[in-house]
DNA sequence: GACACCTTGTGCATCAGTTCACAAGAGTCT
DNA sequence: AGACTCTTGTGAACTGATGCACAAGGTGTC
């Protein structure tokens, strides 16, 4: 058991689907839950839930399951979801506007505090009731606001422009939907969510079975 | 060499990468790019670029590099992003919209030919080009355009039904943004972009050093 | 042709992550 | 108490991916 030491990546991404499954239990409720049913609520195997869980020191009790309230708790703390991590939307275009407009990140402990856009129409109007401010604002926002995570959604002309600005805010945070390679400093966590490269990937599985049929 | 191997899936996923790292070079001009200039334009480092290239028999010449134009050539092989898959939006709310009106997707050879929506105001109507139908019609619609890949961008409650119709529909690639675990036959290709989950991630970072600064 | 200089292709060590399999513990029933 | 059932926690094998380091093989120069 290692209370508190370091996780591995891959089980920190599965985290949070765990928290998820858990709230197909109801709270206040004492219900048990076995890395079975956890297994199947997140779409992993058993045998990664009960090592994954293993990392965070939680302990169930054998021949019984988890303890579905404690094990939220656990995961909730591991993950620090208690925190509330203000966002910044760069680029208030077709993806940022659906960004700024999603209930679910606030629900989350993600408000989207402010955007940035470079085109002067919207700049200093209110977007589903966030303010849109000039990009060269982005430092007096970030401190202001108390920015913790930069969503890039900006053409790709503008993403490292964007990316470098956010990281001289003090921004360490990124989540980039623009279609580039980002540098930034060893100590900014970057995370690139590219949409054309996913399709890519099936395109690629298509192309294969395509392939296979006409051998 | 192994001219057409199994390309291992973290190949697979870099590919794209450095498809676009090539288009830094214009086409047509004979130019040659070393594993170390395209590891910096797809942000990997060099080994990782000349390993995952000997995949797909590639062969550059030692002392100078690759051919630009034939590897560009050698890459969209592989891929087979000369195909053209047609996509279907299950959804067209925030999101949906977004990706519909999206250039970048037809770019790169995945259409948005049309989209579906529960919302009656919404059927018949026609959004960015793309024609809105209602879910029923889901099956008529694959067949009809040829769809080769579904996004599902319904909310979450809606989501598994919308992946069961895509599958009867004869679709096995599927794009998800819904923050829910889905299930399908196995030779159904998922990919899930949950922005809540990359979200909690960089949450996590940000706690572990919050937790860091505070001992 | 010989030599100096590049950059590729790859064998190998290493590392991270997954999966198996099973002993150890906790409850339950008689 | 003892036997039986259940599920956890984890050592160990295995799989896949990464990165190093260097021989092999090409180019250019003298
Ligand atoms: N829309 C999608 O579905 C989709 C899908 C995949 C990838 N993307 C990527 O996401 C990014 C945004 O896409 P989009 O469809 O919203 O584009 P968009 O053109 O609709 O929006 C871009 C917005 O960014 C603003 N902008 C330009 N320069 C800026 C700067 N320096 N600072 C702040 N704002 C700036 C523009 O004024 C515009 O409002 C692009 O990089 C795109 O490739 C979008
Ligand atoms: N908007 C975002 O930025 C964002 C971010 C992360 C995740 N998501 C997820 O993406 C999904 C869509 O988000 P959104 O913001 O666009 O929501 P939205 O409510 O704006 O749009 C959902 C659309 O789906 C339609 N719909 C409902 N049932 C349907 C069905 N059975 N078939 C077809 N269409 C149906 C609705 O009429 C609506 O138009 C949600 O699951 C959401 O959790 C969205």
């Amino acid at each position: 058991m290692a209370p508190l030491g370091r996780i591995p990546e891959a089980t920190v991404a599965r985290l949070p689907l765990y928290l998820r499954g858990l709230d197909a239990f109801p709270v206040g409720v004492t219900a048990t839950v076995s890395s079975d049913e956890l297994a199947d609520l997140a779409g992993v195997n058993a045998a990664k839930v009960r090592k994954d869980l293993s990392h965070l020191g939680t302990y169930g009790t054998r021949g019984v399951g988890y303890d579905s309230a404690f094990l939220r708790f656990q995961i909730s703390q591991a993950l620090g979801v208690a925190n509330v991590w203000p966002v910044v939307v760069c680029g208030m275009g077709n993806l940022g506007r659906a960004l700024a407009n999603h209930i679910g990140f606030t629900d989350c402990g993600f408000p989207v505090v402010a955007a940035t856009d470079s085109d002067l129409d919207k700049i200093g109007t209110v977007v589903d009731g966030v303010p849109v401010h000039a990009p060269g604002e982005l430092g007096d926002i970030v401190h202001r606001l108390n920015v913790a995570i930069g969503v890039i959604s900006t053409p790709p002309e503008a993403a490292q422009g964007t990316a470098d600005a956010l990281v001289a805010a003090g921004v360490t945070s990124i989540m980039s939907f623009a279609p580039t390679v980002l540098s930034a400093p060893d100590e900014v966590e970057i995370r690139s969510v590219d949409l054309v490269t996913e399709l890519q990937i099936l395109g690629f599985h298509l192309h294969r079975v395509r392939i296979a049929e006409d051998s």
